[in-house]
DNA sequence: GGCGCTCCTTGATCTGGATCAATGAGATAC
DNA sequence: GTATCTCATTGATCCAGATCAAGGAGCGCC
């Protein structure tokens, strides 16, 4: 993934519709824009109009600005991931690599134009845009009202689920976030975040690898901890 | 709107284009139930799919269920708006009438199905969907970050923005919801909210008229204490 | 391979909002 | 009108997590 080529083809075949025509596709290629985007710079997007992101390959968090230089991490993309960069209203928002990327941008407005004639390109933005609303929304409940403990097991599920590699009754996860982020996502401070994963070190639910990898080792005490509903009978 | 007909009728000329032909406005009509919703009650639908709802009348809350019977608002809705009501997952979600209310409910893939042949539906449905999703993340900020005071200023400017009526340089609001609905959405308690609003009247900012009517004075004023990023020229 | 920097962990103290506990004011029913 | 019940306000105390303050460990760089 090292030409603007590559990276339209991998939005070609993971976003469009396995039998779409030519000239749709050349349609597409002269609205997106490719960006190689290193760690920790951020994706420099027009104020005015919403950005439409597919991510080829890499790691990004979406942050949200208030006053007082305090930043909230809306959410984490990965390869594959589509997403949608909304124009600045109260507050502002930046995406930022977590490590390389490749993406393809695309001007919203014009992209949905193009898509009005292929009815699949627009159910799958829709799809993908109700999954994203789906996992602000848990985000919503993880940060009003749960405690820190079940945030970061919450999060550690969140992220087996969307990166982890299952090993046996095991599942290895290598976080492409620092603790910042992670507390910045979860509406804690680094401090806070540190000594739950110890807590969840000493109670053995996890073992840490340097400062990026994390092994689940009891995922269904993980989950009791998550502060999930369980559904009665 | 007492009769399903009404109601219907309401939702073809609030959703579907202007120029949308008999038979298909007849499609959606098989698809559609109409449901009246008494103040407190909740709207029972089906676990294992998602429903689409039409809000002709009224106003609701969208609630997260946690362990513990801990609730989250994650939603307010009035009159005109759609929403999806999403499977449960790891939570269970309800929805909730603050005041007696008129709906229409689809269930999402049909509903989808029959929008697909109609791009404007389509089209319609992802701008709901996309507001919904700012909106969401604007309540991640206010829950992750914010301090009482600011989520309760927040908040009040968010319904001033959707059910506000202003006068003069004032703004007048019907809050349909408790103080424990307004807790709930903003991750406090009814004491802090109560709290924040005394602070405000005692700063000359709002003023209160019983439970529900509330005028902002300030608005500049609350938009400062919101927390909101002042984007630098 | 070791130097240095950054990030992470651990400990001590502080505080905003939760919790506990009355009291007061609106709405509803009679 | 007034009795009553629920919801909102106000006050006192408590605690989870923030803040402040050192160490320690991983990782890149030379």
């Amino acid at each position: 993934m090292h030409t603007c080529t590559d990276a339209f083809d991998c939005f070609v075949s993971r976003v469009l519709p396995k039998r779409t025509g030519p000239e749709t596709v050349r349609l597409f290629r002269t609205l997106g824009s490719h960006v190689h985007l290193k760690a920790d710079r951020q994706l420099h997007y027009p104020d005015d109009e919403p950005t439409l992101v597919f991510l080829c390959d890499g790691a990004t968090k979406l942050v949200a600005h208030a006053s007082d230089h305090r930043e909230q991490v809306l959410a984490f993309h990965f390869t594959g991931d589509l997403l949608t960069l909304p124009a600045h209203g109260a507050h502002s928002y930046t995406l930022e690599a977590l490590v390389d990327c490749d993406l393809m941008t695309f001007p919203y407005a014009q992209f949905l134009q193009a898509a009005e004639k292929h009815q699949q390109v627009l159910t799958q933005l829709l799809e993908r845009s109700t999954v994203s609303l789906q996992r602000s929304r848990e985000k919503t409940l993880t940060l009003g009202r749960k405690s820190a403990l079940e945030r970061v097991s919450s999060f550690l599920l969140s992220m087996a689920e969307r990166i982890g590699r299952g090993e046996g009754s095991e599942v290895k996860l290598d976080l492409p976030m620092s603790r910042k982020d992670i507390a910045d996502s979860l509406g804690l401070t680094i401090e806070t975040v540190s000594r739950q994963f110890t807590l969840l070190r000493d109670q053995g639910l996890i073992r840490t690898q340097g400062r990026s990898g994390v092994t689940l080792l009891r995922v269904d005490e993980l989950d009791r901890r998550a502060g999930h509903l369980r559904v009665a009978a």
